[in-house]
DNA sequence: AATAATAGTTAGCCAGGCTAAGTTAGACTG
DNA sequence: CAGTCTAACTTAGCCTGGCTAACTATTATT
């Protein structure tokens, strides 16, 4: 297969694959971007400028995001005493149990559709997840 | 690997490649949904609730999708002469032609981030492919 | 003939992107 | 040290792309 017959392939999968992701979270509490949000927390306080370059958004983007995430309370915004211009924001109680719950339905989904395949062709998949980590990072 | 730590490992990456291939098609004349859709036009006049079913979409958002190609003349509506409620949607000379250019650019664009991996890494993202096309289709 | 079902469209809502412009705080400079 | 520049956010206003509910028009059923 030539490279670009690999794109071509890679291109349709791909957009395969976001249909699939749609439907793992269709229905829960929380969209995908929120839940992206949400575990960029789980290792303590972020500014709003890290994780809007994390999550490849405009700060204003992550503004709405994180007022979406606060209002329902789970997360909650502090300050950096070392500078008044930047805002932290941290994961509550409620926002790390949600998270989790989050977490524990989505991988069950794709468990369940990965039980589906033949031992082989989840080897295949696990092969390929480093070079797919690195599309794109260069 | 269990298959719950590769649904989580998958997890990740999808959300990644998704990221990706944003990047893809950012600032080009067409949305990647706009382009798929003309994409499911290249084998001829297609009704609306095909259209909608084949993207996994209600029927009135592929409706204003269809009305937002046709403004500008990429995709043409007709009607179905043996029932007069269905409407077809067809590739304009002009559509087929934007889809070709756009395609050409995002293969190129997958093209080039797959240069900087290895062949061995190509080859494991070739071989999981038909693995990852059967996810989600059971 | 009346009623039910099917194919689309319209209207109105929400999430999640963006840019432009405003505010406040820190950093530099003459 | 006053004035200006830069940085970190937020607000406002716009767009795409999803949804449901309600409407119109046509076909199918009884």
């Amino acid at each position: 297969m030539t490279t670009d017959e690999l794109a071509e392939s890679l291109s349709k999968e791909l957009r395969h694959l976001v249909l699939l992701l749609r439907r793992a979270v269709a229905g829960q509490p929380l969209t995908s971007q929120q839940y992206a949000v949400l575990g960029s927390l789980e290792g303590g306080p972020r500014r709003m400028t890290e994780l809007a370059e994390e999550h490849g958004v405009q700060l204003p983007t992550m503004t709405v995001q994180i007022n979406r995430l606060e209002e329902p309370g789970l997360v909650a915004r502090g300050a950096d005493p070392a500078d008044a211009r930047v805002r932290t924001v941290e994961l509550t109680d409620e926002g790390r149990a949600r998270l989790v719950a989050v977490r524990r339905s989505r991988v069950a989904y794709l468990s369940g559709q990965l039980d589906t395949l033949t031992q082989g062709e989840r080897e295949a998949i696990s092969v390929a997840l480093p070079a797919l980590a690195k599309l794109g990072r260069s």
